[in-house]
DNA sequence: CGGACAAGCTGA
DNA sequence: CAGCTTGTCCGG
């Protein structure tokens, strides 16, 4: 099966002209029960007094198996599979999605190796759904017609993107804004409201969306939106990983909206300072910020290399860091501390060791004396690849020493570190300075001037194909919290690779560069978005990897954690076979396009 | 998923 | 060989 003829419901009644001998009587659906483990429609009469409820996409209740289950109509007016007593549907439960939806969440159940009932009860509405309101027409009033095909537009990260907003969704509808958070789509909603649009915020307004809402605004799950043909559609802060489903199938809403612009032929337009190489590779065009703007739209950035500083006795506070916090600067610290990260620096340079081909930092294997990376598996002699050295050092985070050298620098101001280290109750707002994970970028509320990244090579150097872009990200975040640079916060990056793409896209408020560094290291590693990747995992991992084999084009890597990674050179090769491989008894997850590998 | 039924294990 | 557990199949 391929994607292109992959039509999980023929929603078309029978040819009545062939129509068996043995026919029903009365009208009779095709219902997919709302059952994790079933992907099998099944066939039931609709009562006389149900008939115009029921339609293609409809919730209904049926009996199956002596009990009762949720469903959904797939097809209308259907010649029953011949060798079944037809029961009747017990109950309509109300509006489904649209037909496009459905045929949408057959192709995500093939894209994402999912059931489709699971990706149909997110294209659902929480609440039954008896009848619409009455909507105002979807198409609107007229605006400029938006640029067919997929832009991919960068906005600097505290730059002002109602404009761009405003000006996507003038164009006539129905059209689609997705937003990280519901949160940000209730606010983005309300705004867009006041400004006179007709809009359904999801997943609130899911009946006046699905009764022709002019803009549809939501967060990942508004991917999903009930809505027949998109006129256009726009995601805002494309990169974010929050688009990703945690859960199996884990689709992601931005590959969802793409999909639904491609069939539709609608314009789709998708904003982030920091775009993701996917994005980037499904755009038809670029728009790139002038550099005027991203420079009023990044903060001031100050790279301290702590290889030429001499931070406070050895720890995590550089000589820069601490002046501003002497000077009563508020600041936000991040350090993301998690797991276990070994790291080794030149004894005489101070140089981080990383590995050559994909920039992960390396340990010391002591049985083979070499520098190995735990990420791509290559070793190299213990020599720094900058001055020669062959003496490294350990390099120690001195987390627990953190909040006394802070502390001393600001006596009196309160240094508070969030996360397991948090006291309950302690005020946050009185501290001048916050240090935690990343989480502290959004738990500290007041306006700080700065926010500094104690060290930033946890990202850089982190294990994972992705580390550059999710250190970029990171960054990013940063600089939003600070806000555009007139507004003069600062925005700190203590790290030993001062000439690192992320720190030099971050200092040259150019993301470019760190795209372009990304994808040359994905096409020689063979990452996406030039391959397509799955993850097996789970107690029967070892089964369905057997059963996967090797089919041409297919490569089976692993396992690493009681993890496969399967990997193809396209979605359809790798979604072709994951679909035509048996899931064995037991417990398998198989995650398609994984984000942490 | 959850019920039905079949095949396998145990204990007297 | 009843009685119970474990596994596989199937549902309209």
């Amino acid at each position: 099966m391929t994607a292109a003829d992959l039509r999980l419901f023929d929603h078309e009644p029978a040819e009545r002209a062939e129509a068996p001998p043995h026919r029903a009587p009365g009208l009779v659906v095709r219902v997919l029960p709302d059952v994790p483990a079933i992907d099998k429609t099944f066939d039931y009469l609709v009562p006389d007094p149900l008939r115009d409820q029921v339609r293609v996409g409809t919730q209904v209740r049926v009996e199956l198996s002596g009990r009762r289950v949720g469903g959904w109509v797939t097809a209308v007016g259907v010649d029953p599979v011949p060798g079944h007593e037809l029961r009747p549907i017990a109950k309509v439960r109300g509006w489904g999605p649209p037909p496009e939806v459905l045929d949408l969440a057959g192709w995500a159940a093939w894209r994402w190796a999912g059931r489709p009932a699971s990706l149909l009860g997110t294209a659902s509405s929480d609440h039954a759904v008896p009848g619409l309101p009455a909507v105002g027409p979807a198409s609107g009033p007229p605006g400029a017609a938006p640029a067919p095909g997929v832009t991919v537009s960068v906005v600097p990260p505290a730059a002002d993107r109602w404009s761009a907003i405003a000006a996507a969704v003038a164009a006539p509808g129905p059209g689609l804004v997705l937003v990280p958070s519901i949160a940000g789509a209730r606010r983005l909603g309300a705004r867009l409201a006041r400004s006179g649009h007709d809009v359904a915020v999801l997943p609130d307004d899911w009946a006046r969306a699905r009764a022709g809402a002019r803009i549809v605004v939501g967060a990942r799950a508004g991917a999903w939106a009930p809505i027949a043909r998109l006129s256009w559609a726009v995601v805002l802060d494309e990169h974010d990983e929050v688009y990703k489903e945690e859960r199996t199938p884990a689709w992601h809403a931005r590959d969802v909206v793409l999909e639904r612009a491609a069939r539709d032929g609608a314009p789709c337009l998708l904003l982030s300072p920091c775009p993701s190489l996917e994005a980037l590779a499904a755009a038809d065009r670029v728009v790139p910020a002038s550099r005027t703007a991203a420079r009023a739209g990044w903060p001031v950035v100050d790279v301290v290399d702590m290889r030429g500083e001499d931070p406070l006795r050895g720890g995590l506070v550089s000589q820069s860091l601490a002046r501003l916090v002497q000077d009563g600067a508020r600041a936000i610290c991040v350090l993301n501390r998690r797991g276990r990260a070994r790291r080794l620096v030149c004894a005489a340079c101070d140089t981080l060791a990383r590995c050559e081909r994909c920039g992960a930092a390396v340990g010391l294997d002591g049985e083979a004396a070499a520098l190995a990376c735990e990420h791509c598996g290559s070793t190299r002699p213990v020599v720094c690849e900058r001055c020669g050295a062959t003496r490294l050092k350990q390099l120690r985070v001195g987390v627990s020493r953190l909040r006394d050298d802070l502390a001393l620098l600001a006596p009196g101001a309160v240094v508070e570190v969030t996360g397991a280290d948090a006291a309950p109750g302690d005020d946050l707002a009185a501290a001048q300075v916050h240090v935690g994970t990343e989480a502290v970028l959004h738990r500290v509320r007041h306006e700080v001037d700065v926010v500094a990244f104690l060290d930033l090579d946890l990202e850089l150097a982190a294990p994972r194909y992705r580390a550059s872009e999710q250190a970029f990200a990171l960054v990013v975040r940063g600089a939003r919290r600070l806000g555009p640079r007139a507004r003069g916060g600062r925005l700190l990056l203590q790290t030993r690779l001062p000439d690192h793409e992320v720190v030099q896209g971050a200092v040259h408020a150019d993301p470019e560069r760190v795209a372009d560094a990304e994808r040359a290291r994905r096409a020689v590693l063979g990452y996406p978005p030039f391959a397509a990747l799955a993850a097996v995992s789970g107690p029967a991992a070892p089964a369905f990897v057997e059963a996967l084999g090797a089919p041409a084009g297919l490569e089976v890597l692993g396992p690493a954690d009681g993890t496969w990674l399967v990997r193809a050179p396209d979605h359809a090769t790798l979604c072709a076979a994951l679909a035509a491989t048996p899931r064995p008894s037991g417990r398998v997850r198989v995650e398609v396009d994984p984000l942490r590998v």
